[in-house]
DNA sequence: TAAGATAGTGGGTAGTTGTGGGTAACTTTC
DNA sequence: GAAAGTTACCCACAACTACCCACTATCTTA
């Protein structure tokens, strides 16, 4: 276990090539497949991006949904979202991988990519579209985002 | 553990070479650090400066940042923005940094740097950039001012 | 004051990284 | 079962990065 494994920070602008495959940034490879070599799962985001999320990570989460009730109809729901589109994957020699086409329209990608490492999982994004979700944001309600902010000291 | 661990003091004025490389003053060598074998890592400040912070300052955010849960969009945009201009890094044989291009346009910085040890990090400006700043703080409301130092004894 | 150590700056080179394309294996379809 | 389409693996190359060495100025110490 080494410093910052499992941790994923920074923004990269990266392309798709014809084939369908995306560069992972050299620096996410290693903690994308610490004690799990080079196994990770795909889904889709609670925005309109792609999640790429370590095995380890994916488990927990598995696990999580495991524990919520089955009772509540949200929860039949929310489980549903998490595991419909999500599949496991591989990188290829050069460290990248292919995205499932259905991912790739979810997110409406076509040949640029942002990719922001999210601490524990990666995000996705057709550059336009996070510029406009960053956009949205700017007019939320800002209290909670205060809040937050007030509690990391840095 | 010694005097003086992660507490960095001082202004200094160096300069950037044709690679993007930056000198870190021999005497924050040692606190940047501590603990964590040379790796430490850069961001935006507030101000139109680059930060660089010791890992385990990083890292104690970092995990703060992981607790939070992704459902909700508030955590998602701030986890977003607390990561997307940050990296991580070590120095050179010689006690240097390469600063990524992002961040170097971001401070406005070309050529000279100033250097100012702000306790548990260090803020990186361009000096022109921080003489402005300076001027700007003169016409501030004082009286928030003047409550921090009710607080501070000196 | 002289000699050695430390600090700041500059540049060359080998390895890494991002990207493109070819070919074989596999799957699907008729 | 053969043809067509898809996927996965392999190789290639340009741009970039990190590592190494070198030089000078300053500081320390005897």
């Amino acid at each position: 276990m080494t410093l910052s494994a499992n941790r994923f920070i920074g923004e990269y602008a990266y392309s798709i090539d014809a084939k369908g495959r995306v560069n992972i940034p050299a620096r996410f490879r290693q903690a994308l497949s610490v004690e799990n070599e080079g196994t990770f799962f795909t889904t889709r985001g609670f925005d309109r991006c792609i999640y790429v999320i370590p095995a380890i990570i994916w488990m927990d989460m598995e696990t999580e949904l495991s524990n919520l009730s089955s009772v509540s109809g949200i929860n039949r729901t929310f489980i549903r979202n998490q595991t419909r589109h999500a599949s496991s994957s591989t990188y290829d020699k050069q460290g990248r991988i292919t995205l499932p086409t259905s991912l790739l329209e979810y997110a409406g990608i076509d040949k640029e990519v942002a990719i922001i490492g999210m601490i524990n999982k990666i995000e996705i994004w057709n550059p336009d579209i996070l510029a406009e979700n960053d956009q949205n944001n700017l007019n939320l309600d800002s209290n909670a985002y205060d809040d937050l902010a007030g509690k990391i000291i840095l």
